[in-house]
DNA sequence: CACAAATAGGAGGATATCAACCTATACAAA
DNA sequence: TTTGTATAGGTTGATATCCTCCTATTTGTG
């Protein structure tokens, strides 16, 4: 019954790291990013850059440290990720006042890139709020906020 | 009240991006494991490493295919992600019986990369149990779990 | 004002992730 | 046996992600 390669006494280990919530996490992430892009790849616009966009769209302009901590990811991340939205011509990046400061800020083309993915985005996003309920998927996010909250105490 | 740059009727939109599954699970994605790796540093072995060495170690040999099926990972994923565990000597990569296939086998460093890691791991994963309780954080993966099967049924 | 400390952001290098295409091997049908 | 199809992996190119330095600018202190 025990395989070749599992060593004497490892088998509670290998239940634990199963459970490991990162790499669960990171799991789920990888199935849900392929399922949503391939909804939405007729529009061009992946999940990660409709994120991007409306955050900018709805709450900015941002500079790159407040759009960063915004979407809980690192600053040089973001420099990245902004390179395709730029070229797109979805964002501009211009200096703010203070000139250490880039000002990140939606276009008309970024508005309708949006408008555009937007149909697509609730088709995958309704399928999983079919086969789930939106009362466990509510919660599901409410969760995952603590996890965030208790990997960011520390 | 109103932003500047949130467009009028847009509210709902806004509303709705904020619940998308794939976006919260990709942030929780990024917090988490920079927290891993940050608590795992001393060990030289990332979170995403940890659990590829121990799929091989516990279910291995494995071929590339059913690796990356088990990791719910791309094949070309897996590809790249072997390189430098076998560069580090982690695991071996040899021509399977069927000569099309690669048989992915544990070493005895890349067992002893393991024991090196786990206390390390247990820290950050006993944070996240300590303030979320093992109770909801059961119910969390299981919902994860359902989360992906809905994205994987088409 | 001059200089030191703090802050914003980028560059470089490494890993992670996927889709699309390509090659090598195995199998199956004629 | 030959030929065609199916399968296993790799390569390429793009995006995503982080950490560690580095530069430019601001701010604070003498």
């Amino acid at each position: 019954m025990d395989g070749l390669h599992t060593p004497e006494g490892e088998r509670s280990t290998e239940a634990d790291l199963l459970d490991c919530v990162c790499t669960n996490v990171r799991m789920a992430s990888r199935v849900l990013t392929r399922y949503y892009d391939e909804v939405m790849s007729p529009s061009g616009v992946r999940i990660t850059q409709l994120a991007t966009l409306a955050a900018v769209a709805y709450h900015g302009p941002f500079t790159m440290k407040v759009l960063a901590r915004a979407l809980f990811m690192d600053r040089s991340t973001l420099t990245a990720d902004l390179q395709p939205l730029a070229a797109q011509g979805f964002i501009t990046i211009v200096p703010g006042e203070d000139r250490r400061t880039r000002m990140i800020t939606i276009t008309d083309g970024g508005l309708n890139a949006i408008q555009t993915a937007l149909p697509l985005w609730r088709q995958a996003q309704s399928h999983i709020e079919r086969d789930l309920g939106q009362a466990r998927l509510g919660a599901l996010l409410g969760e995952l906020r603590e996890v965030v909250e208790s990997a960011q105490s520390q």
